[in-house]
DNA sequence: TCAACATATGAACACATATTCATATGTTGA
DNA sequence: TCAACATATGAATATGTGTTCATATGTTGA
């Protein structure tokens, strides 16, 4: 999959563009970008994402679990229960951009 | 997959999300991201691309047509060759957001 | 029209991963 | 410490998808 590294020294550029494709992996997820969207504005708990999402709170757990680690997300206790938000905007700054680029009016209903 | 939709109309913002999803899951993929990177600077043909990132013409064309179809980049015929770029600049955006994103010193080596 | 080149397409396979279910860990109040 | 709640974890499975190979389509110059 990733092309043979002839030189000795990796290049810093490829590491970044496996970590930004990683980032981008999971925010490609429909499931994992609504709880995203729903961390980024203000800190929500486990259950109040699973139930506003219609979600099990296992599922929940285990996509908060990878853009915990991803560095996307945080996680704070309080009591009994966990809230969630984003770690910093860039994410939001990403997700803006891409929402302009949806509403782009050549992108919808062009043929080719 | 998807929480089921107990109202008729479905909303536009649920839309979106899948929209959005689409275009993060298809920067997701190194070899996609790479293509990607390739185009947005200035328009290349599909057997620079390969020679470029050392993948097969075919493998390069699959994801072109893919990322093509979802308007990230677009093909103009140059004589034999099909040079692709960028449709538009949001995608370099994009990827400038989440590459400060990256760069955050809270991101590296931060432990839990 | 033919050969040579450039790109695209379809099938098949190997691998990744989203989801579910059962269970475990952690926290609070009594 | 115990019960009740909140979240996390591990295994299993079904689905998705990136890659390869063979082949097809399209273009140019002779």
């Amino acid at each position: 999959m990733k092309p043979q590294t002839n030189t000795v020294v990796r290049l810093d550029a490829e590491d970044a563009v496996v970590q930004l494709a990683d980032l981008f992996r999971l925010m490609g997820d429909p499931t994992r970008l609504r709880i995203i969207l729903r961390c980024v504005n203000e800190p929500i708990s486990v259950g109040d994402i699973a139930e506003q999402l219609m979600l099990s709170p296992s599922l929940v757990s285990h996509h908060l679990r990878l853009l915990k680690a991803a560095r996307v997300l945080r996680g704070e206790r309080r009591g009994k229960q966990i809230f969630y938000s984003a770690l910093d905007d860039h994410i939001r700054c990403v997700i803006d951009d891409m929402m302009t680029h949806i509403g782009e009016p050549n992108y919808i209903e062009e043929v080719d």
